[in-house]
DNA sequence: CACTACAGATTGCTCAACAATCCCTCAATC
DNA sequence: GATTGAGGGATTGTTGAGCAATCTGTAGTG
């Protein structure tokens, strides 16, 4: 009888796991997300303001509803509050920029050296996220390229095992994709990484944790400046 | 004639360096500034359920207004918000105790490792914490003694230079303190560590940031312990 | 004892309204 | 001509009421 019961063993922790994507979301979040998919694809230019009045009968929900969805933004750093003026698409400055790279190195780099805490889970998204980088630079658009590469980051990031970690490394990513579309030529920015990615995914592999957080500080240096001189120059 | 315009050059500066004391608050705002620091001074059990009603009541403001504040310390995670069911005090479990340790671990040694980036002014700032811990311990109550102590690893996250590092550190703590309410005896869990305050603020002096950083992962570990250990036990 | 149905309470969201604030324009002043 | 001050229109901040959707506990049914 029992084995009836549990023909899987553990099956209900797999069900839980997809709890998550069973909890129904508020109007607020949909609306929320919907702005954010805008925003990190560069639709409204930083420095906008959206109106309260005028994005609320776009989406057909009421100001209050929208001004919970702005909240949540704004907690994300991708909207900015100004107090009875209304939010503004954040304008990320050279600051905000060399910051959030300061913030990564922190965060990838202790994530890749601690290979004690490495499953073979996430070292396999890892690899997933390089090869997946290969086939969008192969078969199509720079666009695929630079998710792609975001995959990897947010694999690394989840090497340490923390969901705080993980959830940051979300948030610091999709901040840095406001400033990725001030660039002229977006794909010649994230492609030469590629190679990087491939041998950094090399050294997870073999559990060369320090090797591989060398390579991934240089590898986030190049980036920085790439960025900091495309913000001075531009 | 120009020297009566500018008395002293970059006056300008120091007062845009005060505006943001200037920058009023929205009601929201205000009504979960009250609201944090009742819950971070466990004025409110964990697991609790806050009322709408009874809260805007309470507070004289409206229920949107309200809900706007839920929303913000949903976000810095001090209440959780269940659709159509409400928003409860955050109950931290084990492993959101060991994650925030982690996170610490990560944030806490690398800002003191990279001595390559200390501010006098930071330094000082550390330096500061440990004499008001001290103080605190010989005058007076508990409850200052971890407010000390909150301040003193504040400020060892501050030597990294990153206000998003600043920032998480700020809502980690926060986070930290839902947790020790739930702490038998609180003193008796601060005191034993000005010792180590003071061993790590020499090192942090005396640029010695890796045997910093090793003093500190050690510290933080115990904590950990005996944090976790509190809760299994208790 | 398990399961269903109902009722009360609470949240989710909307709408309309008003106060407070900001921003722009146009004079007025020095 | 540049700065200051006073409207006036537009936008945000906040409120309160109202209704639909959902949850929770209870009572009833088999």
């Amino acid at each position: 009888m029992e084995k009836l019961l549990e023909p899987q063993p553990g099956w209900v922790d797999s069900l839980s796991e997809t709890r998550s994507a069973l909890a129904r979301l508020s109007t607020a979040e949909r609306v929320a997300d919907v702005l954010r998919t805008h925003l990190i694809e560069g639709r409204i230019l930083p420095g906008t303001r959206l109106s309260e009045d005028t994005i609320a009968g776009a989406l057909a929900v009421s100001r209050n509803t929208l001004r919970e969805a702005f909240r949540l933004l704004a907690h994300e750093r991708l909207l900015v509050h100004e107090l009875n003026r209304g939010v503004f698409v954040r304008q990320l400055t050279v600051d905000d920029v060399i910051d959030l790279y300061r913030v990564r190195r922190i965060l990838e780099c202790s994530a890749v050296r601690a290979t004690a805490q490495y499953t073979p889970g996430v070292v396999a998204r890892v690899r997933a996220a390089v090869h997946e980088g290969e086939t969008a630079a192969r078969d199509g658009g720079w666009q695929e390229v630079g998710t792609a590469n975001m995959h990897f980051h947010l694999a690394l990031a989840a090497l340490s095992g923390s969901p705080r970690v993980n959830e940051l490394m979300h948030q610091l990513l999709a901040e840095l994709r406001l400033v990725f579309h001030v660039m002229a030529r977006p794909q010649q920015f994230h492609e030469p990484y590629l190679g990087d990615n491939a041998r950094i995914c090399g050294l997870v592999e073999a559990r060369e944790g320090e090797r591989a957080a060398a390579a991934l500080a240089d590898y986030l240096d190049r980036a920085e400046q790439q960025l900091v001189h495309a913000f001075t120059a531009g």
